[in-house]
Formats: C-alpha cells, structure tokens, sequence
DNA sequence: CGAAGTATTGACTTGTTTCAATGTTAGTGG
DNA sequence: CCACTAACATTGAAACAAGTCAATACTTCG
C-alpha cells in the first residue's frame, strides 16, 4: 500500500473513526471540507514558533516534527508524525504555536482551515469528540517521549522509539515484510531522543548486535519485537489503538 | 489568599473562564455539577496505569502528579498539576489511563462524574471547547518537560521547572512576598526532571549561589526572575496563561 | 528525646559528549 | 560509467556531567 494513493480526505476520516465509529451525517461532514494540499521537500520549516495560524495540518505521506530550540541552537523534536497525524490540531483552541512544524522528509501536507473544523465541531458532536480524542493521543504520546528521555538509557531510548515507529506505521498497514520506511538520519533520531549523533550510532548497533532490528537506506525492519519491546521497556497501551484493527487497510 | 479558601466549582468556573469568557448559561451549568470532594494525605496513589475510571479529578489544593515507572522501579514525574488543574481531564474520552495519579503532598481532590462533564459539553459549545482548550494546554506543558529534560543540564532543568512552577502559582495568585507554597522533596524533583537527588541539591545549591532562588521549609522564592528565567531559558508563553490576569483573584 | 525522613558532602564510577579523523552511500554531471 | 561531491555513518581517545555509594548532618513530629 503506497501512502500517497491514499487521499487526505480518507486519511482523516479514517483517523477519527479509529476507535469509535462515526455518526450518518459525519462523512457527507467530511467531505465539505476543503484542503490545500502541499507537497514539501525535506527539511522545510513551513510553521513556526509564535505563527498563529488559521489552519491545521494532516500528514498526508512523509514525516513532519514537532521540533522548539535552545539558546545555543540545539533542536529537541517534541514529537514525530506520519500519515494521519494533525501536529497542529492544537491551533484550532491555542492560537499561538508553541513550536516550529518541519518536514524530515519529503512530505505530503493538506491543510484545513480553522473555519471549517469549527463548522465541523458544531455540526457533529461525534468528530467534535474524535477531533479531542486525537489531540488527547497526542499528549499520550508526549508523556510516553517524557518517560523515554527521562528513565531510559541511550540503547533502550532507541529501541523505545522504534517500537512506537512500528507500531504506528503497523496501525496504518505501513509495515511490509522488509520493514518500514524510516527517512531519519542519526543527527535526527538524536535531537528526538535528546542524545548525540555518536550515542545513536552506537546504541543502534547494539540493537543490531543484538539482532532486534535492521536499519538499512532508511528503512527499519524490527527482527524481534517482543525482545525489542522488552529492551525499550515499550508498552504500546498508550498509543490507545485499536489492537487488531489496522486503520487504513481499506487504501 | 489561601487556596482551601475557594470550592472546587469556582476554581473550575475561573479555570474555564480563564482564556475566554463563558456564555450567559454556562455558570448554571457548572453550578450542576456533582463532586465528590476528598481528602488525601501525601503520597496517595489514587488512580493507577490501567484503570478506566469514570469520573474526572479536578486538583482543590495541595500538588497531584503523573508518573510513570520503569521495569526496575524507577519513576518518572510525567506532569506536576496545583489547583485549578484535571490532570486525569483525558480519561473523559481515552477510557484506559496510562499513568498513575498520586498525591505529592496533602491535597483535596474533586471527583467530577464523566456523565456530568459529557451533559455540560453537549449542552454548551463554549464550556466544551474551553475542557478541550485546557486538555491542549496540558499537552503544551508535555511538551515543555520534553524540551527542558532533553536539552539542558541539571541546573538549568531545575531553573526552568522553577520558572513554570511560579509562574503558574502566580497565575492563581498564590505567590505571596516570602515566595510559594512547594512541598517538593528533592528526591520528587528529581524525579520529575530525569535526575537523581545529589544533582537536584547540587542544582539547587548552584541556583542559591547565584542568588537566583530561595528554597525553604517547603517554600520556595524567586529573587531574580530575568535570570533564572535566562538561566533555564524559559518562555512562559507556552504555558498560554492571560499574562496580566492571575486566575484566582476572586478567591 | 528518638525516629524517620530529608538534605548535604566527598570520593569514585560510568554513560554520554566532544573532538577529530576516516569510511560509506547516494546523487550529479561530465 | 566513473569522478566528484555532499551528506551521512563509523570509529577511537579524551573530557565531562551525572550517577552511585556511603557517611554525616539537619528537621520535623509523635
């Protein structure tokens, strides 16, 4: 399945209907919405710290951070999305962008207009309540980052990263035999998990070593999950997916 | 003003009302709301990882935190929450909790019926967006524990924790000449920075040294909030308070 | 007063960073 | 197709921040 042939309308409505199903009138809701699809090359910073936008964004393809910097211009990336993911939902009720939205690949984004989520919001108290629910996923998933960077040492970090990365490309059927598309240099898996370019080169051969994963021309491959799992101390529960339900089998 | 002094309703009233104002019926609304008030001593686990509660906690007085443990026992403090504060709000849409909630001090805590908080969204769109409005800040302050443990030493993650916590005592108006009410041991504040206690007091030694802070007794006194703030580089935007308007003024 | 929790200190160890050099890979144009 | 280049990955050695261990003080409270 090619990410790109999925459309951003689908991508979304997808998203929202992943842990309860929507209501009769939500789709034909949906597909009022307009979008302005975008495609970045990597490494564009196209919102910014202080920005107060008038729309959010969805990952259509590609991967876009969350990223805020220090003084001396080191960059921690807050969080990491894929397809599905709005980095910015936050917009939609906290005007001013506490961080910058940077594309780490290639990247395919559609961006809604405040306007017409609020429309949204008013017409349907489901998406109204699915719209929250994936902004609550969202603050999972920075209490899992704060957890990680905090209690684990370097190799467990990394492994507890991959094991989010497979299991939310996993939930968009995004896995295939040979792994995943993982379009992350060292610098950057280091400036998500707080450590060095060195600390992550050597951390992802002890993982290698280890014969948990393969890392080869951006892709990852998890070779043993549950001994992964079990070395990044992972525990997927807070990601809150449905466990069996792939959410984009249908593209 | 001591915060025992204000009921839960309208802490909950100024805590919604804080970034817009509320409609003409909303103050009825939560005048119908039922809490179960409790009072705990310090150290109280009182909702674990994995339950799937059914009511939603609203922090009266004293300090609640988040936590996460790692497999050797270890915790991470994910999240610090004072009065005013829901920090399990989530649990209103994401049924299974993915961390513990336990009192750091001796705290009162109101207990708000789910059923009662989804009767006030579907009756009024204001009291709703201003719920979801306050789950996102919460997410913004994730997001500043994964800038501040990932990016800065000892001293300087200490001196931004600091800035947040006055900064969101002063929004309540509970910072008072002699500084704010902070029973931390340095063993908690070790635990919410990703540090162990002999780098918390050698942290908290460098920051007196420098005549940044004051910490006694459980108190603690910001005497040079331009530098501390410099020196942990803190930006309070984030936080997304109403900068000229502490919160609780009416208490 | 005594006990328990908390804070402080010093000496030593360890994981991570820093610095700097060398390989490797992917893409470009002759 | 190969030479060239830029980005990325790997390695080793030294420096450093934070952790660990362990002993000693201070506070608070029954």
């Amino acid at each position: 399945m090619n990410p790109l042939n999925i459309d951003a309308r689908s991508l979304l409505e997808l998203r929202l209907a992943s842990h309860s199903p929507l209501g009769a009138g939500d789709h034909e809701l949906l597909s009022s919405l307009s979008f302005r699809i975008e495609d970045l090359p990597a490494r564009q910073i196209f919102i910014r710290e202080g920005d107060e936008p008038h729309h959010s964004c969805l990952v259509v393809s590609g991967v876009v951070v969350r990223s805020r910097y220090t003084a001396e211009g080191q960059r921690q990336i807050l969080s990491v999305h894929i397809a599905g993911d709005m980095p910015d939902l936050q917009s939609l009720h906290i005007s001013r962008m506490d961080h910058d939205l940077e594309s780490a690949s290639p990247a395919r984004v559609a961006f809604v207009p405040h306007p017409d989520l609020h429309r949204l919001c008013a017409a349907s108290t489901l998406l109204n309540t699915a719209l929250w629910r994936t902004s609550l996923v969202d603050a999972a998933l920075h209490r899992a980052a704060i957890f990680r960077n905090g209690q684990l040492e370097a190799t467990s970090r990394l492994a507890h990263f991959l094991c989010e990365m497979h299991l939310r490309h996993h939930a968009l059927g995004l896995v295939e035999k040979d792994g995943f598309a993982f379009p992350f240099s060292q610098e950057l898996i280091g400036e998500v998990l707080g450590l060095t370019i060195v600390s992550i080169n050597r951390a992802s051969q002890a993982l290698r070593a280890r014969d948990l994963i393969h890392m080869q021309r951006g892709r990852v491959q998890v070779l043993d999950w549950d001994g992964l799992a079990r070395f990044g101390q992972f525990d997927g529960t807070f990601l809150h997916l449905r466990q069996d339900a792939p959410m984009a089998r249908a593209g």
